[in-house]
DNA sequence: AAATCATCTCGTCATATAACGAGATATCTA
DNA sequence: TAGATATCTCGTTATATGACGAGATGATTT
C-alpha cells in the first residue's frame, strides 16, 4: 500500500533516524546511549524511536529501567506478524550496504564503540 | 553521503512524486500528461519533478513546446555522469516490484493508458 | 509580430515535522 | 516508602513541505 511505502520512506528518510538505525546494526541499544552519541534530548530520540517503531523498523524490549531497541528481525520468509510492513525488510538490508563510509556515520560508530567500552551502568551519564 | 540519501529518501517518499515514478516506468511524459492523471496544477506537477530532477531520479528532454520525464537511464556500470546520486538505481529498482497492486498506483495505470490512446496534440486538454 | 500553448518560477498559505523542556510514568535502589 | 534514574507524553516553537494562482519564459502557430 502506498500508506506502508511513504511510511517507511519517510521513516528512514530522516537523518536522525538513519543514524539510529545504521547504530542499531548488529546491536541493541538503549535511550540512554543513543542520546549519549546523537547529543540530542530524550524526548526527541523517544519521538523518533517511537516513529520507526510504528512503522516496524526497529522492536523494543524492556530490561529494567532501560528499554532496548533493535532493528527489526528480519526473517526470510515475510510471514512473520501478519501484518508487517512489505517495504521494511529490502530498506533495511539496503541500508547495511550504504552509509558505511558517510563521515557523519563513521563518526556515531567510533563514539558508539567507546561508549560500549563500559556497561550501560555506568555508560548513560557523560560520554 | 548522508545527503545524497536523505535526498533520495524523500524525493522518492512523497505520495505524490511516487505516483509520478510509478507513471514514468517504461515510457517518459510530458508535463500536462501528468497534470491530466494527476489532476493537479502545473506548478505543483513541476514542482514535484523539478525535484525529482535535481535529486537525479528522473531526467528531462524538450522537444517543442512539451518537456518530456523519463526515469534517469540505469545503466549497470554506474559511471554514467561523474556525481551520480549512488542511491537513486537501487531505489528505482525497488520501485519496480513495489506498489503494482496498490490501488490508487492501479487507477494511475488505467487513466495513463486511456490518455495515451490518443497523441499529446489532443491529450493535453480534456481526460 | 501577435496569439497561443506548455512549462517554470515566485510568493502565499496551510499543514507537517523536528527539536526542546516540563511533567508523567515505570523501575530500581536505599 | 522515598528518592533516583530512564523513558515517554504533551505542548510549544521554528522550520520544512505541499498545494495553489499569478505572472515569466520559451516555443509554435497564425
Amino acid at each position: 500500500m502506498l500508506a506502508d511505502y511513504e511510511a517507511v520512506m519517510k521513516a528512514a528518510g530522516d537523518r536522525t533516524r538513519a543514524r539510529i538505525l545504521k547504530m542499531l546494526q548488529g546491536r541493541e541499544l538503549c535511550v540512554c546511549q543513543l542520546m549519549a552519541v546523537l547529543r540530542m534530548s530524550s524526548s526527541t530520540v523517544s519521538k523518533h524511536l517511537s516513529i520507526l517503531k510504528m512503522t516496524g523498523l526497529v522492536q523494543d524490549r524492556r530490561d529494567g529501567r532501560w528499554v532496548y531497541y533493535s532493528l527489526v528481525s528480519q526473517t526470510v520468509d515475510s510471514t512473520t506478524p501478519s501484518g508487517r510492513n512489505p517495504y521494511v525488510g529490502t530498506i533495511l538490508r539496503c541500508l547495511q550496504d550504504w552509509l558505511n563510509d558517510d563521515p557523519a556515520i563513521r563518526a556515531d560508530q567510533q563514539k558508539l564503540e567507546k561508549l560500549l567500552a563500559t556497561p550501560v551502568e555506568q555508560a548513560c551519564g557523560p560520554v
